[in-house]
DNA sequence: CGTAAAATTGATCTGTCTCAACGTGGGTGG
DNA sequence: CCACCCACGTTGAGACAGATCAATTTTACG
């Protein structure tokens, strides 16, 4: 148990170094550590918001279900990801949320939230990890209305594996990713039958390998390219100025409208 | 000025009333009030983050640019909405915001949010908000990766609609909506040349009618049924019986008994 | 009025879906 | 230990929603 905290701990920590001091509240909390099978539901669709969780260990996802039996997987929760702490705001839960693999999670209440928001870094991290999901959403979007399958799959990979070495869960350019190729193609609005497909296209050519639950990245600099995927919208630099991503949006692109009063 | 600003109260109280004495603050932060010429930009991707925006009048829009030249527009901002408050967690932009429409919207600081965000009830109002947002985009997602183009565009009218209705923007089953088909193809990921066929489909189907900004719903309940909306997803119901077990806000943030309900 | 943006229409092309099999591996009960 | 099963992955052929390309017309507005 001790074990899972400080796991835990260390992935927060990608956002902001929590002092000694703040590491207590949250051991505290995080003694409510529930354990999850795969398939699991952590949270389902209309019941009452009581309870958010950060995932500890293992992979879990925000779903919804269509009349008719559709699904489609809006999130996915890393070790590390938290729950956004003003879900508390609404009654209901408007989807749900499932384990795709073992999944061990801290469960918190709307007082146990409270105070772990009086805590200055931990309430940076929880914001600081709620606007990047939110900006995640964004980028799926854009996945999902904009690029090919080849694209998208390359770039939900690209996402999936910065995320990953995000909270050290990569060596050697590779990880495990606990998803079945139905998953995916909930994910990225897409047959599971041309996943497959696209799945080995992008094995031939030499870009990534995804086989029994485990990514392999061959060619990071080429899949990025091929998936148009830019890591700014992560937010993982920590602190230090990276170079702004100018290049991408001052190039001239046709369709910017013009500013004059705006700034 | 103040017409804007009393405006913009009666927007914000369609999630909670505001008491008189929170309007004090909201009054001066308002004061700040900024119009937007149409198509200009509010904030652009790679700024720091040193402003937010409450849009008080017209229609604004998140956007990303791909490097094609396509744009995502990732969501709407109606009069009343209001930027995540916790956006200042990030650095940069990493997306844009412009003027659909001539916009009156108020500047926030992060000085100033932190303000308003001492005031029980506008504190809840933003929190609200945010989320609610979070549960759109969501369902954009949903709508864009298993929805065709006929029931994306009802289910975008659908939305719009309840939402410009809550603000007290519709007459008649009628609003204005100043988007061309070219920002509701940049939305919906379809081309302007498919919008507007299906627009012309849906007219001739007497479901909705969309010409010259316009939007007249004929058949709400079937409009609704093609698009499969349902507005659960939006949160509008104020309120009326659901109780959660626990309120987040209800002991914890900056005193003041009530919760999120009742009232 | 003149000009550009927005809307409309038509013909053709293509990425992805659909349907329908078949293969494969790991677990379970007899 | 074998036989079966079921979830998961793989493969093929045909269908279709929506993209693309290319005009043309209408509307807004300085």
């Amino acid at each position: 148990m001790t074990d899972s905290i400080s796991r835990l701990v260390r992935r927060l920590e990608h956002c902001e170094k929590l002092p000694p001091e703040e590491r207590n509240p949250l051991e505290l909390a995080a003694s409510s550590i529930v354990r999850f099978r795969q398939r699991d539901t952590l949270i389902k669709q209309g019941a009452p918001v009581d309870r958010i969780f950060i995932i500890a260990d293992g992979i879990a996802c925000r779903y919804t279900l269509l009349p008719d039996g559709r699904r489609q997987i809006s999130a996915f929760m890393l070790p590390g990801d938290i729950c956004d702490t003003r879900t508390f705001a609404l009654a209901r839960m408007d989807h749900s949320i499932c384990a795709l693999s073992p999944v061990e999670a801290v469960q918190l209440s709307a007082a146990a939230v409270r105070k772990l928001e009086e805590q200055p870094v931990l309430s940076r991290t929880l914001a600081w990890n709620a606007v990047v999901q939110q900006s995640i959403a964004r980028e799926w979007l854009l996945n999902v209305g904009h690029r090919t399958a080849f694209e998208r799959l390359s770039h939900l990979f690209c996402e999936l594996f910065e995320r990953l070495l995000a909270v050290d869960l990569v060596r050697d350019n590779a990880c495990e990713l606990p998803l079945t190729q139905v998953e995916i193609a909930d994910t990225l609005a897409l047959t599971s039958v041309h996943v497959n497909r696209t799945l080995m296209e992008l094995r031939r050519s030499k870009l990534v390998t995804f086989q029994n639950r485990h990514l392999v990245i061959h060619d990071q600099g080429a899949l990025r390219r091929v998936a148009g995927f830019d890591p700014a919208y992560l937010h993982l630099e920590s602190t230090a100025g990276v170079e702004p991503a100018v290049s991408y949006f001052s190039a001239g692109a046709p369709r910017v409208p013009s500013n004059v009063l705006g700034q």
